[in-house]
DNA sequence: CTGAAAGCGCTTACAG
DNA sequence: CTGAAAGCGCTTACAG
């Protein structure tokens, strides 16, 4: 295209030695003289010498990049403000390696047919996966990729598959143990769909802590939004229009539970007068909307980057010793969208105003 | 890495011609025999023969794929929601074409030093730019990359750039319109920072729109809010405590909108009842905030498309006759941010009641 | 420790 | 229209 720089060859005229010498010192073979070293080195920073990645990688069969498949099942909007941020971190911890990434979308993946051949053509050292569902029928392919691959939230059995997440369960419980803290005793919960295994670890960690609390968990406080706005808000105003309801309610994603604050307005309640709410992901919307969500934050640009450490770990076959998952901790947010249950504030009220006039 | 299917070789062998036959049958070109270009095509076909990429960009420099620089000055959240956008549309036009997609964020453009090495060194055909300021000491370098490049809203002067935009003066001309049309008559201005063409071409359609409806514009009522949400909630918060506030507040980004409504919240004002707010983007917290924004709907995703379109024609030297920008369509929202002035509410309510009780 | 040589899988003049 | 050959810029056995 353009004048592309000087070539090994000039590089070893520069430095006075032979083109292999030349190409080891570079590539910090041992069976190198320091001298030699020094003098390909220097030239090299002289000359402003760069390889070119076409031709070594058709002798090494790599690339220096790694392949970063988002699946975004969920539309393009919504979904990639999670994804991005987890690209950021990719991109951040992958630069530093002086790697690049190569970004799939599903349109992509279509027309090229398989992970494999994406994965093959451009000689990807690792592939990144982000929103894939567990009963993604291509699920297989991940383990016969021929390269390392590592999941954001699936966790998989193949050898050559990682998985980064979040510890789901626990964020789960203590979103719980905090609605319960506050009063609650009556949660509801709204789900993502079950193709995440997400889903299930906060269902889990949802149920768990209400057993700790001595409430056995209830069926009919449990319903699917699938992961959406909209999903959020039909399962939610199923909720509260139960005969009793639900005085809080535990969304598992943040989208679902903007769906949820959009019910209870629907249904002339306040939130959380009415009804507390606590979401899950900390999106950038969480701040915004009114009132402010109390959720669970999630560290994606740090799982970015751990999906990064992972994927070129593994390119150098430095798997720490069978780690098949990374989870990194999570925290609950406090913002407006919980309080004490109305039961709660109306007795304490009170009890408050006994003393003054003997309350009504 | 792993099995990497039939070479160029086997092909040849398994249609029955020689290996450059079998290329020149594969690519296209005119000096082939019908049967040969079939025998080869079928073998093709049956073989599943995929050509490697790294082979054959060394030869012809080029590499089916092209550079996409996300120069995200605003930190990664929010502003991603943007990129990701584009991105989306900018992914999808390129699957048609099998062009892929190499990622460059800030720290990578950081540890190869410039743009020009990082285009060279991955072979992309074409680079396009987001979040480029025109401040940016590198500008210059864009005209020297040697590839075709496409720059989203910054427009210059050097013939392998192209820009994609909307109609900024126009759509922020539509923007004051509205709230003329709703009776604001002194309406603020928060805008972004200078180095974005966005700003000035914003702050131009608003001042058209007010001389339009004889109203000179005020520069004190003109304020920079830098695209963020706390610069535009600074800026919102002091147009609001001038002696004579603006009833009405037009903002060059939905982020610094949600600032405007922050600073409202601060001074115990009501949106849209004490002041109305316009934003510009419908970025998707844009329907979450409490109230939900009115603002200038950009064609994200379009405007992805377009510049893998113009990348793509200019990749194959097909640039449409000088059309150094191509400008997309905007239009307003209206959503719950914006409403009549109280002055203008109040005289209609006294004008209202009088044939009934005489009002006050 | 060093260099000459082969080869990675393609494309592209060049003869025929 | 076709094939033999050179070459893209590297890396990697292989002798020395």
């Amino acid at each position: 295209m353009t004048a592309v720089g000087p070539k090994l060859k000039d590089l070893a005229k520069a430095a006075g030695v032979s083109v292999s010498a030349a190409s080891r010192a570079l590539n910090g073979y041992p069976d190198v003289s320091d001298t030699t070293r020094k003098r390909v080195l220097a030239a090299a920073q002289r000359l402003g010498y760069r390889p070119d990645p076409a031709a070594r990688s058709l002798v090494t069969k790599k690339s220096q990049s790694i392949g970063v498949f988002v699946l975004s099942q969920a539309g393009p909007l919504f979904s990639h403000s999670f994804a991005a941020e987890v690209l950021d971190g990719i991109l951040d911890r992958l630069a530093e390696s002086e790697y690049d990434v190569v970004l799939f979308g599903r349109s992509r993946i279509e027309t090229a047919g398989s992970f494999r051949t994406l994965c093959a053509q451009r000689r990807v050292e690792a592939a990144v996966f982000m929103g894939l569902r567990s009963d993604d029928p291509r699920l297989e392919e991940l383990g016969e990729l021929g390269v390392p691959v590592v999941t954001l939230d699936v966790p998989l059995p193949w050898a050559n598959v990682m998985c980064v997440t979040c510890d789901n369960a626990q964020a789960a419980r203590r979103a719980i143990e905090h609605l319960l803290a506050l009063g609650h005793r009556r949660i509801g919960l709204v789900n993502g769909h079950e193709a995440a295994p997400v889903s299930t670890a906060r269902a889990a960690g949802y149920r768990e802590a209400l057993l700790a609390a001595g409430i056995p968990p209830d069926g009919t406080l449990e319903r699917t939004g699938d992961f959406t706005v909209d999903g959020g808000r039909l399962a939610a105003l199923d909720l509260l229009r139960l005969a009793d309801p639900p005085t809080a309610i535990f969304c598992a994603s943040d989208l679902m539970a903007l769906g949820a604050l959009r019910a209870a307005e629907d249904l002339g309640l306040s939130v959380p007068g009415d009804v507390s709410v606590v979401g899950f992901d900390d999106i950038p919307a969480a701040v915004e909307s009114r009132p402010p969500l109390t959720t669970v934050h999630q560290p994606r640009y740090a799982m970015g980057r751990a999906a990064a450490e992972a994927v070129l770990q593994a390119t150098r076959g430095l798997r720490e010793q069978n780690r098949s998952e990374i989870v990194l901790e999570t925290y609950l947010v406090r913002r407006d969208s919980t309080a004490k249950p109305r039961a709660k504030r109306d007795e304490q009220a009170r009890s408050a105003a006994r003393p003054r006039s003997g309350g009504a």
